[in-house]
DNA sequence: ACAACACATGAATAAATGCTCATTTGTTTA
DNA sequence: TAAACAAATGAGCATTTATTCATGTGTTGT
């Protein structure tokens, strides 16, 4: 199954030179996960929510149209991953935005979308 | 499956700030898709590898441990996504990246992942 | 024209993902 | 202490996703 073009010459410089750049393997693992906390439409939309201000699940279920259940779910995933962070105030508990970089990269990946 | 809180008074104003502010689904949604892209470790490292230099699809191949044939799958969906584009020259074909906001948010996606 | 090659595509499959339902945990208050 | 409530958790399920294999398409060179 090896391809001819694997030992092809011509590129083989700018092979090297893009492999000399390139991050190691863990760290580009790393950076698909956390993107991958961004790339679905429930979790995309609690962060947004938490620009604003800190909010209880209870807040964060009514704005979004799904049970309880899967926002405490998605709030576990967010919460392992540092990008939001939790106080618990009697039987409430608040989640608010954990990153600084949470903001900017949201903001990107909108100024991409609304183009 | 109405729960309590939904009506509870004392966070509606924080609610409707935070709706107001909330971008509309369809965005939120685009914004997901968008995110998708980079949340996959084989698209992550392609578009690396596009940082410095256009690669044709075998260059591709022999820098990512995968087939070429699952190469040419994940080129296609950031084909679609806009975010790469292609240069036919001769048989092979020229990939680079096609959108300046990938390097941003790479990069800052990056800057999270080194601390 | 035909063989060789680069790339694309379709089908099949295994794994991951996100949701709901049911239940549990922990806190407040009657 | 028992009921009420917010939130977390586990199981089950349907859907999506990333990969490989096999094959198809288009270009180059003989």
């Amino acid at each position: 199954m090896i391809t001819k073009c694997e030992v092809n010459v011509v590129h083989n410089q700018v092979l090297d030179l893009v492999k000399s750049k390139l991050p190691p393997d863990e760290q580009i693992y790393d950076l698909a996960e956390l993107f991958k906390n961004f790339g679905d439409s429930t979790r995309a939309k609690i962060m947004l929510s938490l620009f604003e201000h800190e909010l209880c699940v209870c807040d964060i279920t009514s704005l979004i149209g799904v049970t309880q259940s899967a926002i405490s779910h998605q709030l576990k995933i967010l919460r392992q991953a540092k990008l939001v962070k939790a106080r618990k105030k009697g039987k409430e508990v608040f989640y608010s935005l954990a990153d600084k970089h949470v903001v900017t990269i949201i903001q990107q990946g909108l100024e991409h979308v609304c183009e």
